[in-house]
RNA sequence: CGGGGUGUAGCACAGUCCGGUUAGUGUACCUGCUUUGGGAGCAGGGGGUCGCAGGUUCGAAUCCUGCCACCCCGACCA
């Protein structure tokens, strides 16, 4: 097979971009820093907002939208969340263009300055919280439960396809709450349900925690995560829910009068997925032949690639492949049936690989006199005869093994990559030989935790849920410490 | 934002150092014939403001100045 992907080991980073571009993902576009996420890439997205949407209306949410332009004020009124995001925000001073004075172009004119500038979001806790106060009186107008899917914009420097754009697509939940514990409680089942998520759709293990002090998110007081192990054993933050305490209710005013007659400040929490599910999804799963999708995800499904000679054979197998294809439409499967003239099947079977179909099925006249069918999975590359009989039970039952084994492959590959390490000299080597997930001592202090992110590029990813506690040394300080955390290099 | 690199056909590149035919190769595209259970072969054909704007020169893809974009490495981040 023609190669058209620079391989993993020879260059990971390289790889992916390849992957990300050949597959038909998204591509760089005309504007610095932002990306075009094209048909069959956005096709991923909505497959996963369409369950990530079921999942938190399960939950009791439901979707609103809010402004993208933020007025800059609004961002002076939380301290910590300011100093997280003044820097890296896209800030609109003007309101209106003119022709210039040549006549060539156009030039922003310089009577139109706005008299507040506005902030294009970069999250939108502020402007929800100023929306909130309005909303909120009494108690019972608690919980309030509100998911929005938006774009938003961080002026980054460096970018990478899906992985880090200026503008990219997300979804922000952001809840109210009467009491302390209730936020907490939505907090914790947040991250669950996306770690949910992650497991059985995305077919990612994640390991879920409490973010330390240095990685938590400006303006919260806890900030929960998901964390997967990508296939160069770099970590990927894939999922965040923040606890925020009263601290926007503070900056707002948002009061309400609880059962007691008594004004307090309502409690908040936040939590978001942003289109980087898709790179932690091609980087997890994905192998040198190009995309491996989970069934689950996996814009198609299966695709019926018809194999002919002459046009009387194409009549036949193209027939054939019609009823299949109804057939497996029957048990909601998505199915594409290439019978495309113009290309050859052979270039069709790469195509498809590189795309990430978890089945393809072949069909030819031999398998017609024979009353069979070829079965190719894309996870295992292993193809297979099989009778044509029956055909639809065995792809469906397919579909989820193939689910299965894309997701046992990665936790395979997360739990052979957690190292437990007790000295810094350990430390160090297995970042620099094996890479992945170490489980060491830490003894809690952010300094420790930023002099070992300076000396190796590892940073805290998270402290486990019902992490085991035990008696330990830091690895750095030699402090007492009472239970390992996770640490990684991440993306 | 700092360091490095690259902009030439849809894509990937050569040519640039040392200015001088009609700007070339692979791939993709179009036509025809042959082929056909893993990216087919042969023949013919079409496609270029050489990133943009100035400048030097008889003459610029090539030299000079400025700008823009993208990629890689760092600091920042989901």
């Amino acid at each position: 097979m023609a190669k058209v992907l620079t391989s993993r080991k020879e260059n990971y980073a390289q790889w992916y971009n390849d992957l990300v571009i050949k597959a038909g993902l998204a591509e760089n576009s005309a504007v610095r820093g932002s990306m075009v996420i094209k048909p069959y890439g956005y096709a991923i997205w909505e497959k996963m907002q369409a369950q990530l949407d079921r999942m938190f209306k399960e939950t009791g949410h439901e979707n609103a939208y809010f402004p993208l332009f933020i007025p800059k004020s609004f961002f002076s009124k939380e301290a910590d969340h300011v100093e997280g995001f003044a820097k890296e925000c896209a800030v609109v001073t003007h309101y209106r263009l003119r022709n210039s004075e040549d006549g060539k172009g156009v030039e922003v004119d310089p009577t139109a300055k706005l008299e507040e500038e506005l902030i294009v979001r970069p999250t939108s806790e502020t402007i929800i919280w100023n929306t909130y106060k309005n909303w909120i009186q009494s108690y019972r107008d608690l919980p309030i439960l509100v998911n929005q899917w938006a774009n938003v914009v961080r002026w980054e420097m460096r970018t990478r396809l899906f992985l880090r754009t200026a503008e990219f697509l997300w979804q922000e939940g952001h809840t109210a709450h009467a009491t302390k514990q209730e936020a907490v409680d939505e907090t914790r089942q947040m991250i669950d349900v996306y770690a949910q998520f992650a497991r059985e759709h995305m077919a990612l293990p994640v390991i879920q925690g409490h973010k330390s002090e240095n990685e938590r998110f400006a303006g919260a007081l806890d900030t929960l995560a998901i964390e997967a192990l990508m296939q160069d054993g770099k970590a990927l933050q894939a999922g965040t829910s923040h606890f925020l305490g009263q601290n926007f209710a503070k900056a707002f005013d948002v009061t309400f009068a609880n059962k007691e007659g008594k004004v307090d400040h309502v409690w908040a929490t936040s939590w978001g997925v942003s289109t980087r599910l898709i790179g932690g999804l091609i980087m997890a799963h994905s192998d040198d032949n190009g995309l491996v999708l989970p069934p689950k995800l996996a814009p198609i499904q299966v695709v019926i690639v018809p194999i002919y000679r002459s046009e009387e054979q194409y009549e036949a197998v193209v027939a054939k492949g019609e009823e299949i294809r109804k057939q497996l439409l029957k048990h909601g499967i998505s199915v594409k049936f290439d019978k495309r003239d113009t290309q050859k099947h052979g270039w069709k079977f790469a195509e498809y690989e590189l795309k990430g179909v978890p089945v393809r099925l072949a069909l030819g006249m031999r398998d017609i006199e024979n009353g069979t069918i070829e079965v190719a999975r894309r996870d295992t590359l292993k193809k297979e005869v099989m009778p044509m009989e029956g055909i639809d039970e065995k792809i469906v039952a397919l579909l989820d093994e193939i689910q299965d084994n894309i997701y046992n492959k990665a936790l395979d590959f997360r739990d052979k990559s957690i190292h437990y390490v007790d000295t810094w000299d350990e430390f160090k080597d297995t970042l620099e030989n094996k890479g992945g997930f170490i489980m060491a001592h830490w003894d809690g202090t952010a300094e420790t935790e930023q002099k070992i992110q300076e000396q190796t590029k590892a940073t805290i990813r998270c402290i486990p849920f019902d992490n085991k506690q035990e008696e330990g040394k830091c690895i750095l300080t030699g402090k007492p410490s009472k239970e390992r955390v996770l640490f990684a290099k991440a993306y």
